[in-house]
RNA sequence: GCCGACGUAGCCGAGCUGGCCAAAGGCGGCAGACUCAAGAUCUGUUCCCUAGCGGUUCACCGGUUCGAAUCCGGUCGUCGGCACCA
């Protein structure tokens, strides 16, 4: 019964059904009086209510909470906390809602579980959006309402940490907790945290032992004023380009013998030198002449000061027209080929080096220009070059490509029809997208043509890193990178890439680390199993990564040198572990000061004697020997679940960091990957399918657990599926209905005595049960949600129907039911546990086990032939063309049952033949008589046998058909309306007027209908 | 191009360790029940044929097998990744 827990509770007043109705009559009256209290409440379950009732209730009884138990068996699973750069949608409870049903599902299955969660805090989102705060950004404010923060909550946002506290309170409070999360609260922690830096500190001294460190250069965004700047779309340190992406150009050495000096092209290409034909200078430029080593080098203004940064000892030591460059001949590397310098208007002095290698066979640009500068009459006459060095240059097909022909630039130029576009920009646009597109074919699809030397034959993408390789190793060429667009820093300086000497690496390429990630990683449980194949090649192809940067930026400071930080994937590898420590240091038992290496290596590694770290630390013996004891009781993790964007990220990193620092006993041992709840096509969630509004908006519109059933069942895991509202309520409704068939079931003061169906229910849900073991052992939540939701409830609706009403297997019915509902849907679980009366709280009682004595396969198989009887009398009446009130059923001839049992008696002797079965049944006198029925009915006996299971067979033979149906005839004639008439096909006086009777056969009765 | 995934009835999606698969379940459609009414609930139905036990299906073409949606080969098509960043 419900306890009114305060005086607003309404309480929901039940019907009282009588218990000798017809089930239709039964549910009819329950929806009919529900309907009546639906008027008045909206909604028949307060499910707001509902939630803060349990989840304090949750609370209270300190469930989350997860205490070390020595010699109890644990589980400790985490999802990939998320970044906090914001409010979160509806789409991300999906991963975090999985890993709560399955702490959950461990919990009931005698696991103690530990479920910890925390956030990441590293970078620069919460100092961009302190900013965006401080100078009342319109639309930073305007988000910022709309997600529901308060105006005064705003006012208070002033400094990056206090952003990051509200973000951390909204996280734990709107998302997580609404959601009914079990995670151990007092175990929260942030990568911003005092304490989170000691652990990350001593992650890198162990790291820097293992010899892991590297340093070498590094090229990244620089401000000349405010040095290394982040470059994002947010443009915290930046007031314009934040979608620049650094790229990287070779830059190519043309030797222009009359004036000693080198012009200097950036191409993106190299393979397409052997394509070049002519050189491209801007004639109303003044070009730069700048000294690199014994070297001069002509490159744009713009560019020799990037180079500058670059580049050791580059200086500008004169100028050039770039008038007086036109119709100088330079030679091209690799080729050695001579070619011209052409006027060309599109060449950018801010893009390479404001001068441009021509190859018109592969780059729109060269191909269009080329055609211009020819028909150009200033070519000959005001540049004064020789009609026929203009004739000679001639494009030079050197890639051929899938689909296209000689001359890629020309066919795309052609296909996209851009020649005929007069309008400058949208001329641009479309040239910028043929470019790409050539660009991206060429390199996955083309292959040299012959006349490019020793690469010919040889595939774009492998020739493209060997041709610059030879030019470098040359002397011809050199690596310059540069933005993709300009990049303003907020102080109004132009932001470009310098060279960074002492950047620091982690470096995951290490052949002996990699080897034993994988191998490892063969022991895991990595779901789904594409990505336990998979993660061996991501491993393969980790290379070293860059894991400090300097500027601004939040985060721990890295160890060996204070100037940097450490970025925002390496500080996120070993955290699991830091949840067993954090305990402690959150209660303030210990203090960050406290958590020195010497800390660390003892409660973790188990290094050093008690009492020096003790004496070193100030933790006395007795707590650092708990929290030894508490790292090495919920260590090793069992589970981290994270989205389907760790794969290639992430989920490496934090293989080989516990690899790497970790002993084998602490290797983590499971890896689940969740795919997303996107928008429609695949964009962000969409505010007009309604999934943009602020998370609690959702949760109170449809209730926690309508949504936590949406992930866990609307499709697989590894599948991204389309968030719809729509879908959602029909969650609500689904889970609405099965509350109030459990609530009906509860209140009916039915009861009858136990009978086949009791019995069939019970085998059903046993089977059930042992389904959903079977299921979770796999982590499939969605097939154990089928079972829950669906089988079990159309089993419990059957049950009824067929006039079940022991009031001693519902209630025992019930307790499966319901507590199989608990790890999905918690809170509806806890409602129902205490409306049947059951003892506790559903969150603390044990999963069901399959009771095998339960299993009743003859009275499964008896109710699967019933409704086939059913199904069979419906699809004849609609085919009969004549009007018929009366169903006639034969059960089968008792000798084709006794060939049946013949048959299956060979079958486990495994002798079964055809002809061994006929001559079996010919030698029966009796048998003989039936003449040319016999061999038909072996052979199909026999075939029939041999492709199904022997015990459904078995079952089958032993059933007494009539009898069954006898019991089950008025049901039958009452889910028909018909009157009906049961006989065995051997009974002399059956009324049977076409003689349908001889066709019955075990399994299958003959009807026929009057 | 390379690597990976995928292609199931009107739609979404199970099944894919080969046989009880014409193929779960859900939406949607249709019919019926109950209704003042309901995005409610319940029942039936939803490839073709048919007084049921038959026929043709699981992208297409072949193969293995007594037997294939399920295994193998090929074809066509779709999606993702291909290291900049998370």
């Amino acid at each position: 019964m419900l306890q009114p827990s305060d005086g607003k509770r309404v309480r929901r007043q039940r019907p009282r059904i009588p218990g000798d109705l017809p089930a239709h009559r039964i549910v009819y009256m329950i929806r009919y009086n529900r309907a009546r209290y639906r008027k008045g409440e909206q909604m028949s379950r307060d499910y707001a209510e509902m939630e803060r009732k349990w989840q304090s209730k949750w609370a209270e009884k300190k469930l989350n909470e997860s205490e070390r138990q020595d010699g109890r068996p644990k589980f400790m699973l985490i999802f990939a906390y998320p970044g906090l750069t914001g409010y979160l949608h509806v789409g991300h409870l999906r991963g975090y809602t999985y890993a709560d049903a399955l702490g959950r599902y461990k919990r009931m299955t005698g696991y103690n579980v530990l479920f910890p969660v925390g956030t990441h805090a590293t970078g620069n989102g919460a100092i961009s959006l302190a900013a965006k705060i401080a100078k009342r950004d319109e639309k930073t404010i305007d988000y910022l309402l709309r997600n529901g923060c308060p105006e005064e909550e705003i006012e208070r946002l002033k400094e990056p940490m206090d952003v990051v506290d509200f973000f951390n309170n909204v996280y734990q409070n709107d998302y997580w907790k609404r959601f009914g999360f079990l995670a151990d609260w007092r175990r929260f922690t942030c990568t911003l945290y005092p304490d989170y830096a000691k652990f990350i500190e001593w992650q890198f001294t162990k790291l820097k032992e293992r010899d892991l460190l590297v340093q070498k250069p590094y090229y990244a965004p620089f401000c000349p004023v405010h040095g290394p700047v982040a470059v994002d779309p947010s443009e915290t340190d930046i007031s314009k380009g934040g979608m620049a992406e650094t790229q990287e150009y070779t830059l190519l050495k043309f030797w222009c013998g009359e004036r000693k000096f080198f012009l200097v092209a950036a191409t993106l290409r190299p393979e397409t030198v052997y394509g070049q034909v002519c050189f491209w200078a801007r004639p109303d430029l003044e070009y730069s002449v700048v000294a690199k080593g014994d070297e001069k080098w002509v490159v744009s203004p713009q560019c020799a000061e990037k180079m500058s940064l670059q580049f050791d000892g580059v200086e500008e030591v004169g100028r050039v027209a770039g008038r007086d460059l036109i119709g100088l001949t330079c030679t091209a590397p690799l080729t050695h080929r001579e070619i011209p310098v052409f006027p060309a208007g599109f060449v950018d002095p801010d893009v390479g080096t404001g001068l441009v290698t021509s190859c018109p066979s592969d780059a729109p640009d060269d191909w269009n220009s080329l055609q211009l500068a020819k028909a150009d009459p200033d070519l000959t006459g005001k540049y004064g070059i020789p009609r026929e060095v203009v004739d000679a240059v001639v494009p030079i097909s050197i890639i051929s490509i899938k689909g296209y022909g000689d001359f890629p630039a020309q066919d795309v130029i052609e296909k996209m029809k851009i020649q005929s576009v007069k309008d400058p920009a949208r001329f641009r646009e479309l040239m910028d997208e043929a470019k790409k597109q050539v660009y991206k074919d060429g390199y996955h699809m083309g292959v040299m043509k012959d006349g490019c030397g020793e690469f010919s034959g040889m595939r774009v993408e492998e020739a493209k890193d060997r041709i610059q390789q030879a030019m470098l190793a040359s002397g011809e060429a050199e690596l310059f990178r540069d933005l993709t667009e300009e990049v303003v820093c907020r102080c109004g300086q132009r932001v470009h890439i310098k060279r960074i000497d002492d950047q620091w690496f982690i470096n995951y390429a290490d052949r002996d680390l990699t080897d034993a990630t994988k191998e490892h990683c063969r022991d895991m449980e990595i779901f789904p199993s594409q990505y336990y194949e998979n993660v061996q090649g991501v491993l393969d192809w980790y290379r070293e990564r860059a894991c400090v940067r300097l500027g601004n930026w939040l985060g721990t400071r890295f160890p060996f040198d204070g100037k940097w930080i450490i970025e925002a994937i390496s500080d996120s590898t070993l955290y699991p572990l830091f949840y067993t420590i954090s305990l402690y240091s959150n209660s303030g038992r210990i203090a960050p000061e406290q958590m020195t290496p010497a800390f660390f290596d003892y409660v973790v590694l188990e290094k050093g004697e008690p009492a020096a770290v003790s004496a070193a630390t100030g933790i006395e013996e007795g707590l650092l020997e708990e929290i030894r004891r508490d790292v090495h009781y919920w260590y090793p993790l069992d589970i981290n679940l994270g989205g389907k964007e760790h794969m290639t990220v992430h989920f490496p990193v934090f293989l080989m960091n516990h690899r790497a620092i970790l002993p084998d006993a602490m290797q983590p041992k499971g890896i689940i990957v969740n795919w997303y709840v996107t928008g429609k096509n695949k964009d962000k969630i969409s505010k007009s399918k309604g999934g943009a509004q602020p998370i609690p908006g959702a949760v109170a519109k449809f209730g926690a657990d309508s949504m936590r059933l949406y992930y866990a069942h609307v499709a697989s895991m590894f599948v991204d599926v389309e968030w719809d509202e729509d879908l959602v309520f029909t969650y609500r409704q689904k889970l609405e209905n099965i509350m109030s068939a459990v609530s009906d079931l509860i209140a009916s003061e039915a009861d009858v005595p136990p009978s086949g169906i009791d019995a069939w229910l019970l085998s059903r849900l046993n089977t059930r049960v042992s389904e959903i073991r079977a299921a979770m052992d796999r982590y499939d939540l969605r097939q154990m949600a089928t079972a829950v939701y669906y089988d079990m409830a159309s089993d419990m609706r059957w049950y009824v129907r067929r006039g079940g009403r022991s009031r001693e297997t519902v209630m025992q019915a019930l307790r499966i039911w319901i507590n199989a509902m608990m790890p999905i849907t918690p809170h509806v679980a806890e409602e129902l546990w205490e409306e049947a009366g059951f003892e506790g709280l559903a969150s603390e009682a044990q999963f069901p086990e399959a009771d095998d004595s339960r299993r009743d396969a003859a009275a499964e198989y008896g109710e699967s032939l019933i409704q086939e009887v059913i199904g069979d009398v419906n699809e004849i009446r609609k085919m009969a063309k004549t009007e018929v009130s009366k169903a006639v059923i034969y059960t089968t001839p008792m000798w084709k049952l006794g060939v049946l049992r013949d048959a299956i008696a060979m079958a486990e002797a495994g002798n079964l033949t055809i002809p061994d079965l006929t001559k079996k049944c010919m030698a029966d006198e009796e048998l003989r008589k039936k003449g040319k029925e016999i061999p038909d009915f072996v052979k199909k006996v026999a075939i029939d046998l041999m492709r199904s299971n022997l015990k459904d067979k078995k079952a089958l033979a032993e059933l007494d058909e009539e009898a069954l149906l006898r019991s089950a005839g008025d049901f039958i004639a009452a889910e028909t309306g018909m009157e009906t008439e049961i006989y065995g096909a051997d009974d002399e006086g059956r009324f049977d007027p076409s003689n349908k009777a001889r066709v019955a056969v075990p399994g299958r009765p003959a009807i026929y209908l009057c």
